[in-house]
DNA sequence: ATAAAGTGACTTTTT
DNA sequence: GTCACTTTAT
């Protein structure tokens, strides 16, 4: 079979299984991405399954896009039919078709992050409760959560008096959403799950034509996209997943790597196939991850290996500061596209959070080195943008209540907060949405509530109505490009935008972006344009064909490969991070995303740690991540001369102090011993032990308590043996 | 009602 | 240090 050229036989295996529940836990590397192509080539060509009966669900648009095009590639046909998307993505369009039995109607708009949030601080003020205590992005955390567990309002679990705050202000936030006729990420998968459940005739309906499911990245579902799969592989359970659980990074957001093990629980005759033979990376990049995921409890050891070879060993380059990593890391690319035959496009610089990119942005330009940044939130999240969007849902679903507020007074029309807010009351009042009251006050001297605002605030609500409304008749005809040049064009956006300053050109130069993607929408029209901005994914930022090194989160970072990567920042507290100390399962994860960044690489994997870093505005002294600790000595090379060199400068710079002591394997400190810290001050050695040529202690202080310490790295004094 | 100046919280990670 | 939100002056 043609098709199967070149697959290994555990590759093979997976694409020709049988119908039936199919498991296939893949390493990094292995190929899960060709497996699950090939597999619904398979389907299709040779088992004769028509593509209307298949449904394939990935991570990112991106991934679906290229799975999609592949397919097409390999059936040499269309594929016109097939559902193929991400989870979110996927949802919302049945939800559409369903949206008869659904609180909202089928023109809901999908309120992202930033609305959820907007949602719980007014209720919160609503309701006069203390936005300290009751933080609404904590709030909404808790929201979330519940909804991923597929807790309605009235199931809320109500143990503590906070507890019993959140269920109601969660019962207000769905009833707010429903008069916007809104859902927001959560509710796609809720709903979706809950349409299937009470619904008989829609899941059957659903189960019956999707013959064949497959998932991607299954270790990253959570309880709600778990269980809408079970309802949907209910009738033929055909459901092919694919998954690492070594890979699951989404901890937070409520996936549940356990799920692995519940399907095979579920599924109890399901076919588990392994794939561990890798193709991307060196082995000895393959042994470093091993070596650093191996602490984590509770996983199924693997073995990863490849043909490859060896390759060079992986860099660890200890810096003084952010500045001075972020400049050796410009350098050492650009050398290296200098000095090889390397491409701009081969290097990665990966990092724990967002914030980090800023330092390496700044590098890359003054060295005037082109980049590529990943990061959704970066265009999307800007105001001008935002505006523009709010201002087109609006068009689309005039209830759109955080949208309103948004552009009821931008740009400033005499519609301040206070009238706005006696527009809301009696909007409340009469049960009709904002907006519709508006409508309904636009028809000025017939509108019975006019009279009810001062002539002030009626002038102004009765110019604003009427540009409402009209817009609202031009969407039935225009494209969405057209209706957004019409709006631009009655508010005077590039007026309001135009202070004279660079920045103002900037933000006109962000819409006429948006106005760019916003074109490309002519033939799926305003509907489709809302939802794929709202459903974007950061990776589907990502600019192909532009060959420049790529900035970019960890997380961010699933699913791709390249053959030079750079994870800067391993401090303690940014890898792992601060946030995780406390939490075991928390600090799992941090270490699961350190292996992810890990086996991105190819070729050659460059770690680095700054001495000093900046904490709110001031420099403090950073210690090296305690995953070096993992890395065996002997597949890194820390750059450190054969020959120690010994000049005054260097005993003056104590960032350039070797990584390691000299080769001891004998324990220099022994339990009982008092010992001094740089930064910890006085503490008591518990417990020492060699591991890796490195002497690793467990060290109570008086100042943090219990830590872990690497005697290479972290300077100790004795006091008293 | 709006713009300017001042205050305080805050930084994981994202569909 | 920065952003978003609140208070104060026009």
């Amino acid at each position: 079979m043609e098709l199967l050229k070149g697959l290994n036989p555990q590759q093979k295996q997976a694409v020709i299984a049988e119908p039936g529940p199919v498991l296939v836990l893949a390493g990094p590397g292995s190929g899960k991405t060709r497996v699950l192509t090939q597999r619904v080539a398979y389907l299709i060509d040779q088992l004769g399954v028509h593509p209307y009966h298949l449904m394939a669900v990935t991570f990112t648009n991106k991934a679906a896009r290229e799975m999609g095009e592949r397919v097409a590639g390999l059936v040499g046909r269309q594929t016109r039919g097939l559902t193929l998307g991400t989870f979110h993505a996927t949802c919302a369009r049945i939800l559409r078709v369903e949206a008869e039995h659904l609180p909202v109607n089928s023109n809901y708009v999908i309120f992202d992050a930033d609305d959820q949030v907007k949602v719980v601080r007014q209720i919160i003020k609503d309701q006069n409760l203390d936005e300290k205590r009751y933080r609404p992005s904590s709030v909404h955390g808790s929201i979330s959560a519940a909804k991923n567990e597929l807790y309605l309002p009235e199931d809320f679990p109500i143990d503590t008096y906070r507890a019993e705050v959140v269920a109601r202000i969660y019962e207000e936030y769905q009833k707010t959403l429903i008069t916007s006729n809104a859902m927001d990420f959560d509710d796609l998968l809720l709903w979706m799950a809950i349409l299937l459940a009470d619904y008989p005739a829609i899941r059957e309906k659903y189960a019956r034509r999707f013959e064949h499911i497959l998932v991607d990245e299954f270790q990253d579902t959570n309880m709600a996209q778990y269980t809408l799969l079970k309802h949907l592989a209910s009738y033929h359970r055909n459901i092919f997943v694919v998954g690492d659980a070594d890979q699951s990074i989404y901890r937070w957001r409520g996936a549940d790597y356990r799920n692995v093990m519940r399907f095979r629980k579920d599924f109890s005759d399901a076919e588990v196939i392994l794939l561990e033979q890798n193709y991307r990376s060196t082995q000895t990049i393959l042994d470093v991850a091993m070596a650093v995921i191996e602490h984590n409890t509770n996983r199924t050891p693997k073995r990863l290996f490849t043909k490859r070879g060896t390759g060079p060993k992986i860099i660890i380059k200890e810096l003084f500061d952010e500045h001075e990593q972020a400049q050796y890391v410009v350098d050492t690319i650009a050398l290296r596209i200098a000095s090889t035959k390397a491409n701009p496009g081969d290097f990665a610089v990966m990092y724990r959070i967002n914030a980090q990119s800023r330092l390496l942005e700044e590098a890359f330009l003054s060295a005037n080195l082109p980049y590529k940044l990943v990061g959704a939130q970066r265009f999307y999240g800007r105001r001008e943008v935002k505006d523009i969007i709010a201002y087109l849902r609006l068009i689309f679903n005039p209830d759109d209540a955080i949208s309103l507020a948004r552009i009821i007074g931008t740009p400033p029309r005499g519609i301040g907060t206070k009238t706005y807010a006696q527009l809301r009351a009696l909007a409340q009042r009469l049960n009709l949405s904002s907006g519709a009251l508006l409508l309904e006050l636009a028809k000025g001297k017939e509108s019975e509530h006019l009279p009810q605002f001062s002539s002030r605030a009626a002038k102004a609500l009765s110019r604003f109505g009427p540009l409402l409304a009209k817009w609202l008749t031009e969407k039935e005809t225009l494209p969405p490009v057209e209706i957004m040049d019409q709006v631009l064009e009655d508010i005077d956006y590039q007026d309001y935008l135009d202070d004279g300053s660079e920045e103002g050109k900037e933000r006109w130069e962000n819409v006429m972006e948006l106005r760019r993607l916003a074109s490309e929408y002519h033939t799926m029209g305003l509907q489709q344009f809302l939802e794929d901005v709202a459903l974007v994914s950061d990776q589907d930022t990502l600019k192909e064909g532009v060959d420049a090194p790529t900035l970019l989160t960890l997380h961010a970072a699933k699913g791709l490969e390249f053959p030079h990567v750079f994870i800067v920042g391993l401090n303690d507290g940014v890898l792992p991070h601060q946030r995780s100390f406390e939490d075991p399962e928390a600090m799992e994860e941090e270490r699961r995303l350190f292996y992810v960044g890990i086996t991105r690489a190819k070729d050659r994997l460059h770690l680095s740690h700054a001495m000093y870093r900046f904490v709110y505005g001031h420099t403090e002294q950073g210690e090296p991540s305690r995953y070096y600790a993992d890395i065996p000595r002997e597949l890194r090379d820390d750059g450190r001369p054969k020959r120690q060199k010994q000049s005054k400068s260097e005993i003056f710079r104590p960032w350039n102090r070797p990584l390691a002591p000299s080769k001891t394997l004998e324990a220099q400190y022994k339990p009982g011993m008092t010992i001094s810290h740089p930064k910890w001050d006085k503490g008591l050695v518990i417990s020492s032990k060699i591991q890796d040529e490195d002497e690793v202690l467990d060290i109570v202080f008086d100042s943090v308590g219990l830590k872990k310490v690497i005697a290479s790295l972290a300077n100790l004094e004795i006091c008293d043996a």
